[in-house]
DNA sequence: GTTGACCCTGACCCTGCGTCAGGGTTGGAG
DNA sequence: CTCCAACCCTGACGCAGGGTCAGGGTCAAC
């Protein structure tokens, strides 16, 4: 009765789909007529239906296959299935859309929401986008590497920026990018950086993880090289110089 | 900094699918260390992750290589397409999953509801499941190859069993689908539904796309192929033996 | 110095069709 | 009667977006 293309019309798919699902055995091959050409009854158009639901609802043919032949128990419970599995693809595609929504304004995608505050306080603060991109590597690098530590820098970071001395030196910092290496107001500032690194009890060899976000610093600025050679070196004086003043309290 | 697996985690990936990225240009080819190993910095992480937003939300790789490098008033615009995408594909697979809901419950899915409606009707009448089959496969092909009188069939089909006879008729038809084909009662039968025919100006020679349906009601019963053979007999007399009869009028 | 976890390239495999090539049929118009 | 469009057939390759070997080199830690 029905030739191929009049059945594929009424599922609404091509007739190449058709020859593809007797092709895979999913709809079994009908009679011929004199020249050859398939002719189908109601039923298959019936099954090409079914069929089309339920790969419209994303289950693979090779398990469509078993699912018309199942059991209609098993059947009903395969449709359980199948239905939550698409209410999931639902809620993942509207995750996705309120994704894509934030990826207009660049960092939110990428890291936790407080570090987003810090990157963005340290805008208002005035400090410059090359050095605010900077510290964003630095953060994708530990959450990638070391990302147990990530909470406890975020509070570190924030109780720095909550003191105005060290503000100061970041910001002081920040603006001696473009400056001269032999500049008199860098050995000032190293002076003070210095300085509030003994106060902090810090020194300025960092992690592992961190060391090739520094050389990014260095290349980015001869003077921020200078401030970081400098600073380095006192760091290591320090540590050879007076080992026993380290040890004795202990 | 980053292994690829590394770079991979973070984003949420397999390694393969950045080697994959690299070799379709999507994702630019690292430095390699001593060994011939890729090594990947912070910048990396975050192209890859716009990538993986972009690719979840269903753009296809070719497009997203242009995206990435559009200006923001295009990209913008296409965010704007993909997210209006999005949303259609959301509310199609929202229609999917109505849809398979169905499944469990025949012919919902392939037929309007008013011939639904008719075939439970015949149910509620008693008639036999077999009967039932053929006649959904009959409205299923006449559906498929002359559309336009469908509802013409369904105003005819419910008068039909408004009327006492006409449903005495069916009912009796179907009943004796499992008889003899020379039982007496079959003669009185064939005799009503002549005298149907007559009344209601209809003769049994179908339009085309019901001959198989037909032929299918014939080889499922010896019963009613005698009844359908006899009535075509009896119309072909009375179209042959008083020509004159049907043209006078005009 | 060996074990296990990584890394490299290259190659074939998978689904669910689209598409092209190279034919044969059918049905209606001229 | 011929011609044309619109069908039908089989067979084959192509595509995205990776998965999954095979066959080999590295690294780190014990």
């Amino acid at each position: 009765m029905l030739t191929i293309s009049q059945l594929a019309a009424t599922a609404g798919v091509t007739v190449r789909t058709v020859r593809h699902y007797h092709h895979v055995g999913l709809l079994p091959e009908p009679e011929r007529d004199a020249s050859g050409y398939r002719r189908y009854n109601a039923q298959a158009a019936v099954d090409l239906i079914r069929i089309r639901t339920l790969a419209d609802a994303g289950v693979p043919l090779a398990r469509i296959d078993a699912l018309l032949h199942a059991q209609p128990t098993e059947f009903a419970s395969a449709i359980t299935d199948i239905d939550a599995e698409l209410q999931r693809k639902i809620d993942q595609l509207a995750e996705y859309r309120s994704r894509i929504a934030e990826l207009a304004s660049g960092e939110r995608l990428v890291l936790p929401p407080e570090v987003v505050a810090i990157l963005n306080r340290l805008r208002s603060l005035g400090v410059s986008e090359r050095r605010v991109r900077l510290e964003r590597d630095s953060w994708i690098l530990m959450q990638a590497l070391d990302p147990h530590v990530v909470p406890q820098r975020i509070r570190d970071k924030n109780a720095n920026f909550d003191d105005p001395e060290t503000t100061r030196l970041y910001l002081a910092c920040d603006q001696s990018v473009d400056w001269d290496p032999h500049d008199p107001r860098l050995d000032r500032l190293i002076d003070d950086m210095d300085a509030w690194e003994i106060k902090h009890e810090r020194d300025s060899s960092q992690p592992g993880y961190l060391k090739l976000v520094v050389s990014r610093i260095s290349e980015a600025s001869p003077a921020w090289q200078r401030i970081l050679d400098a600073l380095a070196h006192r760091a290591k004086r320090r540590r050879t110089a007076v080992p026993t003043a380290d040890l004795r309290p202990r």
